[in-house]
DNA sequence: CCCTGATTCGC
DNA sequence: GCGAATCAGG
């Protein structure tokens, strides 16, 4: 595969949104997280410096290699492309859909992003799960590493516990079972069988 | 171990 | 320019 204009577009959204290397890889495809990083770094968006205005009264000269011969520029209005520079600050572009924030537009930066996931599983019911399954569910979530989002991967159990409303929550985070999204408790309790699943009917 | 980005260097 | 191999961490 090669960077096209379109992967390359991918790439730096990707970054610019605090994707891994190895995540903008997957969603590439043809690259590992290798060539990923190695572009970012051809590109020069490696480090997303936006930091810059820390150092008022210093001279900002940290290049150690001395430029051959570019000492000319008066005026030379080089504005260096923010890419990652997601402020909601005074937008030049207009907004048609929405209409102008009010100064009460929270100025936090949302972050990384979700890991990719799969649909976040349904939280198990009491109905419906054997009683084995269950008992094990609850003492596995006694061991649950109690995982954020952003440290969930591939092999981490993505089973939510706890209220996301509240602080009591985490991810289970114990190994999952190879190829499936949680560990082998919960995968007892999300994939149910149609088979075990008796119409109570009463 | 799992993961992360950074760097090098032959191609 | 490209990216595997390697390095240096968490």
């Amino acid at each position: 595969m090669s960077w096209t204009d379109e992967r390359v577009e991918t790439l730096k959204r990707m970054w610019g949104e605090g994707q891994s290397a190895s995540a903008i890889a997957k969603e590439l495809g043809g690259v590992t997280r290798n060539a990923v990083i190695g572009k970012v770094h051809r590109l020069g968006l490696s480090n997303r410096t936006e930091e810059a205005e820390a150092a008022p009264a210093a001279a900002p000269a940290p290049q150690p290699v001395a430029e051959k011969k570019a000492e000319k520029k008066p005026a030379a209005p080089k504005p260096e492309p923010q890419p990652t520079a997601a402020k909601p600050e005074a937008a030049p572009a207009e907004k048609p859909a929405v209409a102008a924030q009010p100064a009460t537009f929270t100025p936090v930066p949302r972050r990384p992003i979700v890991p990719a996931g799969q649909p976040l599983p349904p939280q198990p019911s009491a109905n419906e799960i054997s009683p084995e399954a269950l008992a094990s569910v609850r003492e596995v979530e006694k061991k649950a590493r109690k995982l954020t989002l952003m440290e969930l991967t591939e092999r981490t159990c993505k089973w939510p516990i706890g209220d996301p409303a509240t602080d009591k929550f985490w991810f289970c985070g114990l190994p999952s079972q190879p190829g499936k999204p949680y560990c082998e408790a919960h995968v007892s309790v999300a994939f149910q069988p149609m088979s075990s699943r008796r119409d109570r009917r009463r």
